[in-house]
DNA sequence: CGGCAGGTTGTAAACGCTTACATTTCCGGT
DNA sequence: ACCGGAAATGTAAGCGTTTACAACCTGCCG
């Protein structure tokens, strides 16, 4: 290995004026710069960043943990069909952002089998992980409602954190999330409203995702704002396609008459269900409406294209490193809470004709806190709201 | 922050003792182990990752680098629709073998813009990125073709270094590579045998890019192999949905028959061929068969369902990082280049009935060397074999 | 009771860099 | 020539670990 010491003797200077060409801070002469030059590439030196972290006392690395909710067996878990897309984005726009910064991106991935909140033994091997990856990085951005509140408060202690898609409601920590909320009030009020369904079906996510918490409650806020409209039934899925189908079978299975939309907690289900019902023979919209959520690439591509709800997953990004990179600069900063605003993409597979197909911005709506809101220990369960109704399908 | 120091000094033990207890080597009291123990979780010490890898002289730490092909205008990088998929599964695949061994996960993407091989200027800013890079990682793993080989070899001599996805006719550094000139020659080959299509346009990749390029020359090998079989014409485009849409237009704006079948490089522009097609009227695969190549997700939810070739990307990180781990164990092991079975997928845009869908693994294929093979400079450019054929809409 | 083998713990030297500070060199003005 | 000060360069002290080696116990045997 090539050190600064052997570029040193090889231009004949001391270590500090190389130290100073490198990094063209502090007076060097030509020449000197010169001779310096050549040697750095005749030896082909490239500098130590182990080393570098040390002396600076900054890593210049920042680590990425996202969530990935997956089937129970672990070998059910097949990475050629299951991107999840939300977190592969938010890689890319996270790492467009930082290399500006030139910053370099630690990347980590929890999947449910690491993190089933229930068990104490794996929350304590999660921990050790992420304690692990704490060591190697200024600034951690973590998905999600992966952790404990209490955990998350510990370790943002430790370590500048930014929350990614988590829950607003979290005061201790920054967060920067889309506005499910809006995203999905105003993708049900479309439809009950505008298409007039009334008997909705709900595929919702894991219970330890807080976004598919928001998006569970805003539907029942549409509901219980509309007289007349019910709730027929409702199954809890993991965001995989083959979730998607399986609630569908669940929803068939259960009879009477089908429900006049089908509404999925994202678009990964929704494709699984849209698949399900021509399996069957039954026709979207006209039998049933079918919505999704976050507005994933295969979305417009379904048949028919699917009425979804648009995540603004770069600005995400970007406004969570830019936070992080404030909180770094300065670890007393109060946290923050962000709500970024979501659009409303309406394809046909929700009524619309097809072609509609344009983007309307969903402006934030002040949200009524829905009056059964728990308060347990166990956060963002909160299916209490909906529970309310009977539920024809629950797994 | 807090140190060793700070942990050794509270337990009353030597900052020797505190390491001893956190690696479980080195023969330690037990009633000492427990003080230094609960020192450790009074204080929340956490090991410096900079610290341990400069003391270890390793850090445990592996980089990938990703490539991205991307429109001309880097504003036209549209992160929320364009996820490339591929190295998404790549990055997850990567990630689910490496965290085995305790390491973690560097990203990096390296876009169109940032290397147009062309430009020696870029060229040399994308070289001082991976330098930077190379210093924070034990070994990188890298996509595709993006450097030039003699480039490739020079970062290989300071750095154990795996490609992946790229030309196995590099035979100065490691390859692994997904078998695409096999997959490609199936797959073309089942359109002219088994569905009698003869005359055939060719949506190609970017040239820069390996894997497109040995698809471009199995096809025309199948095509040579078969008399009667004609190349009607070929578009240039950049992996994208849209560089999809714009071949198609291309091909339509010929005017004359239209060709029997559509062979695209990836799934991404077939989609962007099979949403155009429907938009006028064309059906598919009655008019025109359409093909692709990855089996990414969306492939099986287009209409018609892609015929493609299943790429398999868990194999290919799998095999990549043992290899990888190997060569960091012994760097003076002669390279390999491997080459993994791809699968043909037949679903029903190539003729076949609905539901075929079964997978045949593709047995790798002897290689005719084709007889024009560029043996440039530049490598991998290799049109040579097609372009010999009438070219009626070249970019 | 001395000595010796183990087991246990402490000391100190790396690791490769940055940077405050000390030292040398250079230059123009007298 | 000489001097002062600025410019250029060198010296050395960290940064927080790991680990070879030295030092110290402890208990047991002779």
């Amino acid at each position: 290995m090539v050190t600064l010491y052997d570029v040193a003797r090889h231009a004949g200077v001391s270590i500090a004026t190389v130290s100073r060409v490198l990094h063209g801070q502090g007076p060097v002469r030509d020449n000197t710069r010169a001779r310096v030059r050549s040697a750095i590439d005749e030896l082909g030196y490239v500098p130590d960043g182990a080393a570098q972290s040390l002396a600076r006392n900054r890593k210049d690395v920042i680590g990425l943990v996202a969530v990935e909710h997956m089937g129970l067996k672990p070998d059910q878990y097949d990475i050629e069909s299951m991107s999840l897309l939300f977190y592969d984005a938010v890689i890319r726009g996270v790492e467009l952002r930082i290399r500006e910064k030139n910053w370099a991106l630690l990347i980590n991935f929890l999947r449910e089998e690491d993190m089933p909140l229930a068990m104490a033994q794996q929350e304590e091997s999660v921990q050790s992980r992420l304690l692990a990856l704490s060591g190697k990085v200024d600034g951690l951005l973590i998905g999600e409602g992966i952790l404990a509140p209490q955990t998350l408060a510990k370790l943002a202690r430790r370590l500048p954190l930014v929350v990614v898609a988590g829950d607003t409601a979290q005061r201790a920590v920054d967060v920067v999330s889309a506005d499910n909320w809006s995203g999905a009030h105003a993708l049900v009020e479309h439809l009950v409203v505008d298409h007039g369904r009334r008997r909705l079906f709900h595929i919702g996510g894991p219970a330890t995702a807080p976004d598919a918490t928001e998006r569970r409650l805003a539907m029942a806020a549409v509901i219980e704002a509309n007289p007349g409209t019910t709730l027929t039934g409702s199954f809890t899925g993991l965001f995989s396609v083959m979730s998607g189908r399986e609630g569908t079978l669940a929803m068939l299975a259960a009879g009477g008459e089908l429900p006049d939309a089908l509404v999925c907690a994202n678009d990964q289900m929704a494709i699984g269900a849209l698949r399900t019902l021509a399996e069957r023979g039954i026709r979207v919209p006209d039998d049933i409406a079918v919505v999704g959520f976050d507005d994933i690439f295969p979305a417009s591509l379904c048949d028919p294209p699917l009425t979804t709800v648009h995540q603004p997953i770069r600005k995400l990004a970007e406004v969570a490193c830019d936070r992080l990179a404030e909180r770094i600069n300065d670890p007393t900063l109060r946290p923050k809470q962000e709500l970024l605003p979501t659009e409303l993409v309406l394809r046909s597979s929700c009524g619309c004709p097809p072609g509609t197909m344009e983007r309307w911005e969903v402006r934030h709506i002040a949200r009524r806190k829905p009056a059964g809101a728990p308060k347990s220990g166990r956060p963002l369960a909160g299916t209490a709201a909906v529970a309310a109704e009977p539920l024809t399908a629950e797994r």
